[in-house]
DNA sequence: GCCATATTCAACCGGATGGTTGACGATCCA
DNA sequence: TGGATCGTCAACCATCCGGTTGAATATGGC
C-alpha cells in the first residue's frame, strides 16, 4: 500500500515533473506543448503525466482530441502540512519563491529543458 | 546531476525514512534505537540514514561506539519554499500536523512500524 | 471513408532501489 | 588481551524506474 504522501513526495522527486508543474503553474497545457521543451519523446512525457496525476497533483481532462493537463494544486496541501510539522518556515514569501524557481530552472536547463535531467 | 531538491523529496518518498524523521523529531538517537521499532535489518537502516543524511535532512555523529542521528530540519526549507510558489496554505499548524501525523502513523504502523511499508 | 493529428499502450532495456546476509572495523569493559 | 556491542561495507538479488520504439486508439477535417 502506498499512501498519498509516498506518491506526492515520489512524483515531485523527478526534475522533469517538477519542471511540469512550474509550467502548469502558468496555464492549463495540452500534452504535445507540455513535451515541446523537453528532450524525450511523447511518451515519456505521457508516462510522467501519468505519475503526476496518479499523485493528485494535475488532472487530464480529454476535450476533443487534446487532452489538456490541470494544475491541482490542493494535492501538496498534505505534503506541505506534514513537512510544517518540522520547523516554522516563513510563511508564503513569494519572492523567494521566484528566485528560487529561477536558480532552478537555471540548474535544470541547457538552453532549455533539453540536456541532462539525470 | 542531482539537484538538492531531487535528494530531498527522494528521501522524503519512502514512508520508512519519514517514520525515522518523525522519531527524530522527538530526540536524537543512536542508530540502534533507530532501527528497533522496525522489522529490518541494521544494515538496512543504516542505507536510509544514509540516505536521508545524504540530503542533509539529519546529521550523525559518533560519540564512543555510538552514531547518534540528529534531524537537520533546515533542509526542507528549500523544499518548502518550492511547494509555497503552488499555493497559499495555512501556515504552520501544529493542530493540523499533529491530527496528520496520527493518521499517517496509523497508517504506516502495524502495531508498532514492523509491517508492510512496501 | 480516409488521412493526419494527439495521445496512450505494450514490450523492452539498462541502471537504480530496497532489502538481505556475512565479514569487517571501532570501541568499551572486564 | 579478549569478548561483546555498535555500526558500516560489500556483494548479491528481485523489483521498480525512466527512458526508448512501434503499434494501437481516438478524434477532427476534407
Amino acid at each position: 500500500m502506498t499512501s498519498a504522501l509516498d506518491q506526492v513526495f515520489f512524483a515531485l522527486a523527478d526534475p522533469t515533473r517538477r519542471a511540469i508543474l512550474t509550467m502548469l503553474l502558468e496555464d492549463d497545457m495540452a500534452v504535445t506543448d507540455v513535451a515541446e521543451p523537453f528532450d524525450m519523446s511523447l511518451a515519456g512525457i505521457s508516462k510522467h503525466l501519468g505519475i503526476l496525476a496518479e499523485a493528485g497533483l494535475i488532472s487530464r481532462e480529454r476535450r476533443g482530441r487534446v487532452v489538456w493537463c490541470k494544475l491541482e494544486p490542493d494535492a501538496l496541501r498534505a505534503a506541505t502540512v506534514w513537512m510544517q510539522g518540522f520547523g516554522q518556515f516563513d510563511p508564503v514569501d513569494l519572492d523567494g519563491f521566484e528566485r528560487f524557481l529561477a536558480t532552478e530552472l537555471r540548474q535544470e536547463e541547457g538552453s532549455d529543458f533539453s540536456e541532462e535531467h539525470r
